[in-house]
This record gives structure tokens, C-alpha cells and sequence, in this order.
DNA sequence: CTTGACCCTGCACTATGGTTCAGGGTGTAG
DNA sequence: CTACACCCTGAACCATAGTGCAGGGTCAAG
């Protein structure tokens, strides 16, 4: 099997590249967030650079919190090039990503601490003491 | 039903004092997180102070990202007070939040300038331009 | 023309963190 | 005594994000 263009690559080959599972391609596939790839005459998968720059945009969303179904949101958004409702998601996301910035922050602070009075260890470690009396801030979505 | 000490509430009363529902406590009981409360004579659970804090922590620390798996050891520890090990988990916890909170801010930094990109439109929203070439930084599990 | 690595589909299965349901007992106010 | 809110158990069910398997086709080397 010859790939006519020098960017079009096998699942396989992508899996590798983006060190993740082949059944992982296929199920974003299946769950439209990569639009189906051309396929070579007997039916093989060829990706292209825009779909594993895709992928790549998949991971990185996905590593920091997003759902999938947030990712397909964003996606389908950046598509239409609908301006108005790429910055309405946008910021409502950024307000998120900033809640849960000061949240870890503040569990940073709090593990810090224990971890300090762990090693001055008097009475104990202070684990369910230094964390138990922070409020759980609402999941704000 | 009189509850004998002021401190004692059944399931209900917790629920709604921490604001989630009854099954989740039974939940939290059935996978051994909040150990079995006190029962009143009809068999009905009562729970005390200490629970209620338990359940608070229990809350924050799955806020920010801890799997019950993790609380569930945390709290273990906790409980028999093994410094040492305590002392291991949480630096190891504390890593992963600081690896988390450095991946937030370069996406927070890749929203906000998406979002600038956004208003000053030139070219188009550049949202996947604004996220997709940054690594995926492995989960760190 | 066989071998081995790779690909296909569809369907079932997994873990996590719960929620819902059926069927039944309890507590208290009127 | 009846109503109604509340509690009990066990078991099934749900969404999310995949993973695994059976059964079969394809490609390149030797």
C-alpha cells in the first residue's frame, strides 16, 4: 500500500506518533470529534496533518479538564468560525479555568502545609486538618 | 425518634446539611469512606460531628481532583497516623497538583489569548491555533 | 504462497462515581 | 388510626471515556 501524499499516514502510525491507543482513534471517531478520514481502496484509515494536529488539540483540552463533549463544543465552534460563541465558550471557560486555578492553589497551600507540619511532626500529621475546613467551591458548570 | 445527643443527625439532616444527596452518603458508606455510623434502635443511621467534617474533606479534596481511591488512602492514613507514609503520598500529591496548576496556566494563558485574538479579529478565531500545539503532559499516575 | 504485522467492523466489557427503583419499615401530627 | 415524611436494603441502571475480542481482510517480505 502506497500512500499517495507524504502526509497521509495509517492509524497505526498516528497512534504511534501521539503515543496513544489505536481504539482510542477510532472511538473520537465514533464520538465525532475527528470528521472520518479518507480512506485508501481497501478501506485502511489515512490521516493527514490537520487530523493529528486535531488530536494533538483533543489531548491538550482534554489533559486540563475538558469533557469531550466540551472538546466538540470547541471544535465544532472553531469550524463555523462562529466569533460571537467561540468568545461566549471561551470565557466561560476561562472563568472555570480560573475557579479551579485558585481551588488547586489553595489545596497547594494546604498540602504544603501539611506536609510541613508533617515533618516538624508534633501531634500528628495535620492531613484531615489542613484540608477539611476549606468550603468545596460548586463545580461551576 | 429522639436523638440523645445534640449532635446526632440522621442521613436526611446530613444530606442537606452538605448539600448532596442521601444515596451518596450510602455510597460513601458501601465504599468505605465514611465508616458505618451508629444505628438508632429501628436501624436508622446517625451520624455525629466527625462525620459530618469527614464528608466536608472528603468534598474538597474531590473538588480538586482527588479520585475516591485517593481519599479513601489519604483518610487510612490519616486515621493510623504513618507519618512516613503519609508524608510519601502527599508530596506525591503535591507534585501532580503543581504539574496540574502549571498545565492550567498555560491553557489559561492560551484562552485568554485566544479570547484577545477573538476581539481584535483578524484571520478568524484562533482558538485551535491557540491550544493545539502544546504537548499533552502525561496524566503523571 | 505463506507468514506476520497491520487494518476492518461490531459488539461486549471495564471502572468511576454515583442515581433510581422496588418493596417495605418508622415516626409523628392531626 | 391514618397520612405523610422519612428511613431501610439490594439490585439495577446511568454517563463518561475508553478497552478488548471475535472474526475476517490486506500488505510486504521471503
Amino acid at each position: 500500500m502506497k500512500l499517495n501524499n507524504a502526509t497521509q499516514m495509517t492509524i497505526g502510525r498516528v497512534a504511534k506518533t501521539l503515543d496513544l491507543p489505536i481504539s482510542t482513534l477510532r472511538y473520537y471517531e465514533r464520538e465525532g470529534l475527528l470528521t472520518p478520514p479518507d480512506r485508501s481502496r481497501s478501506g485502511y484509515r489515512l490521516y493527514d496533518e490537520a487530523a493529528v494536529e486535531r488530536l494533538a488539540f483533543i489531548r491538550s483540552a482534554q489533559a486540563v479538564g475538558f469533557t469531550l463533549e466540551d472538546i466538540r463544543e470547541l471544535l465544532r465552534l472553531d469550524e463555523n468560525s462562529s466569533c460571537k460563541d467561540v468568545q461566549k465558550l471561551l470565557s466561560r471557560r476561562l472563568a472555570e479555568v480560573e475557579t479551579k486555578l485558585a481551588d488547586l492553589n489553595r489545596v497547594r497551600n494546604a498540602l504544603s502545609g501539611a506536609l510541613e507540619q508533617c515533618r516538624k511532626s508534633r501531634r500528628g500529621c495535620g492531613v484531615l486538618m489542613g484540608l477539611k475546613h476549606r468550603k468545596a467551591s460548586k463545580n461551576s458548570k
